[in-house]
DNA sequence: CGCTTGACCTAAAGCAGCTTCAGGTCGGTA
DNA sequence: TACCGACCTGAAGCTGCTTTAGGTCAAGCG
């Protein structure tokens, strides 16, 4: 597969796939004999749950102690959990703040119609 | 009111109410005799909106512009309601995402348990 | 009275997380 | 053969803050 593909998968820019493996999230990722990116299946799955961390907010330095964790293979999925799990926390936390947020300009929604009413 | 307490009572960092100022977000604060900063309770209602909409991802260029309507008096309140309509679209599109996100963490959270499961 | 402490001030530098740009290498096609 | 488009790199630029350095002033304490 190839980087614009996969892009096009994660959701992800090229640049930011670029990017994500120059800051060591996917240091693994295999080159052809022309020197482009090859990726495998599994590369690209990775890329995708990364784009949904960092949608969520995982701070890149979270991120790349994940990424470690999942270098050094099945051994440290117990640890990996604890990310999620405590990330999942964040993430809620995160959804209750948009929620507040949303019944917030909803509010002033309705206050600008009851002025536009009280003008007419 | 002075700016930690508006800082308190909004949840933006004093120096982030600063630099909104500087930035145009809020050029009508008045000085006190001493230079500092006096806020009146509508200028603190005004920097908890403006902290809703930064929280819900309302890029500054288009607070900007949100806050030049807010100066200029009650007549841009049909254009401002405008603006707030067209965020709350894309705040639902935002919520929408996270939830999508959020699935994704649950479904990996699962996959590791089974694994654990597995290797007992 | 002098001294420190703490809240405020400014301007400027630093940081995270990308994006954009400049410049270069290929393989395919008109 | 000459160009196009997809890839590559390194570096600069952008957004939205935060941190730092350096300064003013009022309040409180020995």
């Amino acid at each position: 597969m190839k980087i614009s593909e996969v892009a096009e998968l994660t959701g992800l820019s090229v640049s930011t796939i670029r990017f994500y493996e120059k800051s060591g999230l996917c240091p693994f990722i295999q080159r052809g004999a022309d020197g482009k990116r090859r990726f495998s299946k599994t590369d690209a799955d990775w890329l995708g749950l990364l784009a949904s961390l960092r949608a969520t907010g995982m701070p890149m330095s979270e991120m790349r102690t994940f990424a470690d964790l999942y270098a050094s293979g099945d051994a440290t999925i117990p640890k990996r959990r604890a990310t999620l799990l405590a990330h999942r926390q964040r993430l809620a936390a995160r959804q209750a703040e948009l929620e507040r947020c949303r019944t917030i300009l909803d509010r002033k929604l309705q206050k600008y119609e009851e002025i536009m009413k009280d003008q007419t």
